[in-house]
DNA sequence: TAAGATTGAGTCCTCAATCTTC
DNA sequence: GAAGATTGAGGACTCAATCTTA
């Protein structure tokens, strides 16, 4: 394997260790408020509390979600009250998502403590370094989409 | 929400995003070779690959995987004869294991499959930005062991 | 008693089949 | 027939209990 190849397995393998790590980190936060809900509904929640109704097809698709996911997990959420479902009058067939009240808030406190990890993870960073991973962060979101569109 | 709050919440979303897309991509690509094996049991094999012999708990502790997911991809692993498992002749209740032939030359197959992917999709970023972004990538890890570690 | 490892139960995700409405 | 959504079956991971050996 050569020089250049090496360095995309290297980086490859701290993907990986991310994924793993970080997945395992968040587990541990999953139900701190006691509503008994999936490990990513709160994912779905702040999704609808970010990004504004949408029906749940919409949010499949802008969050790379299995539908099926989608539907049980707004289903919790509902029933938990912190999400509220209408029906689309234009379209029978379609449901609209919206965050209560009661999701908001607690989106807003996931939010915080979320945001206070991250501060201490990345404490020794420099601001611009923590500006640099963010845009590379996110251009390589741009890629992966760019790849799953092109399939 | 304050401006810096703002540019964590934002990082904490498109690492989100990165793992779902992520093992959804990986996830389609796991069984070309028809071994039948986990979604997770590569990551095992070219761990022990890379690695060199090791015990189970060695390798659980390594990649950041709960002992049992480890016990059973072993399981998987030797059952398809692409790794080897031996007793520790020094301590009765380990076992240490390796890599067959077999299993080094299918994980250096999908290494070149997968550095084909990541060429692909970091091919418009600069060198400086590809080591930047291993860089920092490796030291949030870093970071999230210093933290596991620190509980 | 603790460490290495395995196994079983429960939960979440993926995929396919199904239902309703367009 | 296609799109929005739901449901069921199977697989993978987490956690706890168990077994063996140090």
């Amino acid at each position: 394997m050569g020089q250049a190849d090496d360095e995309y397995t290297m980086l490859g393998r701290e993907l990986s260790m991310f994924i793993r790590r970080w997945t395992r980190l968040r587990e541990r936060r999953t139900d701190q408020y006691g509503y008994g809900l999936d490990r990513a509904a709160f994912a779905v929640l702040a999704h609808v509390v970010f990004d504004g109704a949408a029906r749940l097809s919409a949010l499949a698709a802008g969050m790379c979600v299995d539908l099926s996911v989608i539907s049980r997990q707004v289903a919790a959420l509902e029933a938990a009250g912190l999400v509220a479902r209408t029906r689309d009058p234009a379209d029978r067939r379609a449901s609209l998502i919206v965050a209560t009240e009661a999701g908001m808030e607690l989106t807003e406190r996931k939010r915080e403590q979320f945001v206070t990890l991250l501060r201490k993870l990345l404490d020794d960073w420099t601001p611009d370094e923590r500006a640099e991973f963010a845009r590379l962060m996110g251009r390589l979101n741009g890629a992966l989409t760019a790849h799953d569109e092109g399939k």
